[in-house]
DNA sequence: TTGTATGCGTTATCAA
DNA sequence: TTGATAACGCATACAA
C-alpha cells in the first residue's frame, strides 16, 4: 500500500525520496551534495547514506531548470578528425573528468555560418563555459559570444581582441620560422604548399612570405595551396605541381605534417634526395615527423596544452577568479631534424 | 509599468511570451514547434511570426524534464584522438547535424570502470540512445546499457550477444584474411606486430593465429606486443624488437597503420627491401596507405559508415520501427599495395 | 484543433 | 544550520 508514485518520471529516485529517507528536508540534501561544508557532519553522513542506498544520481536537466545553468562546456571545432582539434579536444577532456561538467561538441566543418548555427544551438542550453577554435568569428557568432553569459576561450590563436579569453599562438611567427629556418639551412627556392586553408593556415603562409620577402627571394610561383581537405596524398599531388610549377625548388615549407609526409614519399618514389635536392619542413610534429626516414624538421605546437590551459582558464572564471592575462601565448618550438640537414 | 518579471531567469523569451503575443495558448506553441502539422495553417504562422519576433529558442533543458528524455545521442569511445574512432564519431555527428539531437562525448579511455562511470553519468540524463564502441563491456555496464531504457548500438564490432543492436564487423576474419594474404603472396615467416592490444586487437591476433596453425607455420616467437598506444614510433621499435627475436622474419601483419608506417621506415633505414625482403600489411587502411613508397596493404575498414549506420539504427528503433536485422556486419576489404607484391 | 490544470526534479528566496 | 514555498520552462493528460 505505498503511496501512488508519480503518474510520470521513471521510476529513479529523486532528491525527495533521499530526503524522506534521511529524515531531512529535500533542500539541505541538494546543499549536503553540492556544498557539504553549508550541512552539519551528522546529517551529510545520514544524507550520505541515503544517497547510497537509494542508488540517487542527481537529474542534471532538472538542475539546470533551476538553476539556469547547465554544468556543460560548450566547444567548438572545424573538423574531429584532424589530429590537431583532436588533441585539443583531449586536453579539455581529461581536465574536465573529474568535474561535474560535461562536454558537448560542436563540429563546424570550418564553416562560419555553421559555427553561428552551433552557438545558437549551444547558447541556448546556458552553457557554465564556451571554447571555440580560432579567432575569425563572424560578426554573428561574436555577437552571440558576448552575450552567452558565460566564459569564453577563443583557441589555437592568439590575436588581439578576445572576446574574453585566448590560448594558442602565432602562425604567423609560426611560419615565418619555418622559412627562416629553411633560408639559413642555405635552401633558397622555397616554395609554400598548402591545403584547406583555413584562417590559420593563411597566417602561416603570410608568416612564410614575410620571411622570404625580407630575403628578397620571394616569387607567388612558389605558391601551391588549394581549399580542398588536406591529406596526405593531397601533399604528394601538390608537389608534384608545384615542382611542374617551378623545377628549380630546392625547399618546400608544408602547411602541415600530412602535406610534408606526401612531399617526403613523392621524392622518395622520384629519386628526389632530402634533403640534399629538397628540404622540407612540415607544421605541427605529429610523432610519424621524427621516425620517418629521413626524420622530417617541423613546427611543434603545444595542442593538449591548448586544452588543458582554456579549460583551466575558464574554471578560474567560474570560480570567479577571472585570470590577470586574458590572453595566453603557449608559443611552438622548431624541431631541426634530418629533412633539412644538408 | 509592465508586470514585475519573474525574479529569476535569464530574460530570455519563453513558450509563454510567444504564446501570448501570438494570441494563443502555450500548449498551442508547443505543439507548433514540435508537431506542426497538428496546428492548424493560421495559427501556425501567427506562431511563427512571434517566435521569430521575440527570437524565442526552445530550452532543451525544461523540455527534457517535462519530457523525461533527453534530446541526447550519447557516444562512448575508447580514444579521441585514434582516427579510427575520431571517424566513426564524425559519422554519427555528420548523421545527426540536422535533427534536434545533441550529442555527447565520453572518452573511457580504454578503461572498462571508465566506460561504467561514464555509463551512470549518461543515463542520468535518460539520453534518446546510447552508442558504445566495442563488445566487452563489463557486466556492470552491460546491465547499465540494458536498464538505459533507449536504444543501444555497439559498435565497431560484431559479436554473439548484442544488448540491443551492433554494428561493426569481425575483427577475427581482418586478422585471418590480412595474415592469409601474406600467406598466398609466398611470405613464411610472418610476424604479427600489435600495439595497445584492446579486444579488437586480440581478436585480429586470433584470426592470424588460427591463419599460420592452419597453414602449419604459426610460432610463438613471431608475435611481438604491447599494451603500450599505439604510435609510428612504436612501430618502428617493436619492429626491431621483432627482428632481433627473428632474423629470419620475412613479413609482418600490423595490429594498425601507424604501426606498419613505423616498420616501413625501418626498413628504408636499415635498408631492408619491402616487399622483396620483408611484406607488410596493415590495418584499417588510413589515407596515407596508398601515398606511401612502397604503398602499403591494408584491410580497409568502414568506420565512418559505421557511425552513420548506428545514428540510422537508433532513428530507426527511437521512431517506433526497430530493424529486423539487429546486427549489421559491414565488413572490410583487402587492399593489395606494393607491400606485399613480390 | 485548442486549451486547462498539473507535474517534471531541482534550486533560489526568504524566514526560522 | 535548516526548512517551507515558489519558481524554472516545458510537455503530458484530459477535457472541450
Amino acid at each position: 500500500m505505498s503511496k501512488p508514485r508519480s503518474r510520470r518520471g521513471g521510476g529513479r529516485p529523486t532528491l525527495a525520496d533521499v530526503a524522506r529517507k534521511a529524515g531531512v528536508g529535500a533542500i539541505t540534501v541538494s546543499r549536503a551534495l553540492r556544498e557539504p561544508g553549508r550541512v552539519s557532519e551528522d546529517l551529510r553522513r545520514q544524507i550520505q547514506a541515503a544517497v547510497d542506498e537509494l542508488g540517487y544520481v542527481p537529474d542534471p536537466n532538472a538542475r539546470a531548470l533551476a538553476s539556469a545553468r547547465a554544468e556543460v562546456f560548450g566547444v567548438l571545432v572545424p573538423s574531429l578528425t584532424n589530429n590537431v582539434f583532436a588533441e585539443v579536444v583531449r586536453g579539455i577532456y581529461d581536465s574536465l573528468s573529474d568535474s561535474p561538467f560535461r562536454i558537448q561538441i560542436g563540429n563546424t566543418h570550418y564553416s562560419g555560418l555553421e559555427e553561428e548555427r552551433l552557438l545558437q544551438v549551444f547558447g541556448s542550453q546556458r552553457p557554465a563555459a564556451l571554447i571555440v577554435a580560432g579567432i575569425d568569428q563572424t560578426p554573428g557568432a561574436r555577437r552571440l559570444l558576448e552575450n552567452a553569459g558565460c566564459p569564453v576561450v577563443q583557441v589555437m590563436e592568439t590575436g588581439p581582441d578576445p572576446v574574453d579569453m585566448m590560448v594558442g599562438f602565432s602562425h604567423f611567427d609560426g611560419g615565418r620560422t619555418a622559412a627562416g629556418h629553411l633560408l639559413q639551412a642555405g635552401y633558397r627556392k622555397i616554395g609554400f604548399i598548402g591545403a584547406r586553408m583555413d584562417p590559420r593556415s593563411q597566417r602561416r603562409l603570410a608568416g612564410y612570405r614575410a620571411a622570404m620577402e625580407a630575403a628578397g627571394l620571394f616569387d607567388p610561383r612558389l605558391i601551391t595551396t588549394t581549399p580542398v581537405p588536406s591529406s596526405v596524398t593531397l601533399g604528394r599531388e601538390l608537389f608534384r605541381d608545384a615542382l611542374a610549377k617551378m623545377p628549380t625548388l630546392d625547399g618546400v615549407f608544408c602547411n602541415n605534417d600530412d602535406i610534408a609526409l606526401g612531399v617526403l614519399f613523392e621524392c622518395h618514389r622520384a629519386s628526389i634526395d632530402v634533403p640534399k635536392q629538397i628540404g622540407i619542413v612540415g607544421f605541427n610534429d605529429l610523432d610519424m615527423m621524427q621516425v620517418s626516414f629521413p626524420s622530417i624538421t617541423s613546427v611543434r605546437t603545444h595542442r593538449y596544452e591548448i586544452g588543458t590551459r582554456a579549460v583551466a582558464l575558464a574554471l578560474a572564471a567560474i570560480a570567479g577568479n577571472p585570470p590577470e592575462q586574458r590572453i595566453v601565448d603557449l608559443g611552438f618550438e622548431l624541431m631541426r631534424r634530418e629533412s633539412t640537414a644538408r
